[in-house]
DNA sequence: GACTGGA
DNA sequence: TCCAGTCAACGCCCT
DNA sequence: AGGGCG
């Protein structure tokens, strides 16, 4: 028999979980019981990429093949142990869940929450981002050309001395994340980052686009620079994506790059952990790679 | 998913 | 007590 | 102001 609710302890917390045995992912069998016991055990990999962060909610109560949501403010019935952060709006403020703890990933995954989307800053410094995104989206499901874009921007990085961290989305792109030392605004690290994908597609125009327009798109390579802008979402390391086998947002190591197994969302949280075994953290010096970009932008500026 | 108001 | 209904984002680009 | 997009 399903069990309907139970009360689980985790840490200080007490978190009653509901319906565990709901099917959030239909073609998997995939339920909401799996999804919690996943932020659980990934909790000491993810929670150093969401912490200190206002976070926004995608949550899928009735499965990923109904209606989603995306949440900003918190909910009155929330715990009040949730922490919980300001930040400005264009109309006013939003409250939003900030999750420092395995016991906010549970309670979070609770309430269906696939995957929890973090700002590319932190609370303590709203305004100036701690990392940029090279965020590749394919049009269909042509990821050789992803491949070959995230090269171009390896070693476009590496001549201009900037450190660069690649991971899958679980999705069907690929994420290229540069730590920052946080000494420039959302609108600096945008520009900089729309410099940056402007000499990739110059380089392989048919390949690669920054069109706004899917229908001018074609087939190329969509380099989403819009994701380094003030309250943009991002799917940071380690989340669940809301389609078919639940795949996750993993780390990979550049030389993975070359490898003709590589896909975007081979790992799923039924594999995540045997996978992991074999792979060391290729992002282990993320944090300690913090960059600025004043030298770069002086590099870009005057070429060899 | 959780809450609310009316059968 | 049991539904049925309701609510849960927003910033940027382009026209 | 409103549609497309992520
Ligand atoms: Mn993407
Ligand atoms: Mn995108």
């Amino acid at each position: 028999m399903a069990a309907e609710a139970a009360l689980v302890r985790v840490g200080r917390q007490q978190i009653e979980i509901t319906r565990p045995e709901k099917v959030l992912f239909p073609e998997d069998g995939i339920t909401k019981g799996e999804l919690i016991e996943y932020y659980a055990r990934i909790a000491p990999r993810i929670l150093p990429h969401v912490c200190n962060r206002p976070l926004t909610l995608e949550r899928y109560p009735n499965g990923i093949d109904s209606k989603r949501f995306f949440q900003k403010e918190v909910s009155s019935y929330f715990p009040e142990w949730i922490r919980r952060v300001t930040v400005k709006k264009v109309g006013g403020t939003v409250t939003h869940v900030v999750c420092n703890d395995t016991a906010t990933l549970v309670y979070l995954a609770n309430q269906a929450c696939i995957t929890p989307h973090i700002v590319l800053s932190k609370v303590d410094k709203l305004d100036q981002p701690d990392q940029m995104v090279l965020d590749l989206d394919p049009q269909g499901e042509d990821f050789e050309l992803v491949r070959s874009t995230a090269r171009a921007f390896k070693q476009l990085l590496d001549e201009l001395e900037l450190p660069a961290f690649l991971k899958t989305t679980g999705s069907r792109g690929l994420h290229i994340v540069v730590p920052l030392q946080r000494l420039e605004t959302y609108d600096s690290v945008r520009d900089f980052a729309r410099k940056l994908a402007a000499i990739i597609v110059s380089q392989a125009p048919k390949e690669r686009t920054l069109e706004q327009l899917k229908a001018h798109r074609g087939t190329r390579v969509f380099i989403d620079t819009n994701r380094n802008g003030y309250a943009q979402l991002v799917a940071p390391a380690y989340a669940v994506r809301a389609r078919k086998g639940a795949p996750v947002s993993v780390p990979i190591e550049w030389a993975e790059l070359g490898k003709k197994g590589l896909r975007p969302n081979s790992v799923t949280i039924r594999s995540i952990f045997d996978w992991l075994e074999g792979v060391g953290d290729p992002w282990k010096d993320f944090w300690k790679s913090r960059a600025s970009l004043v030298k770069a932008r002086r590099k870009l500026m005057s070429p060899p």
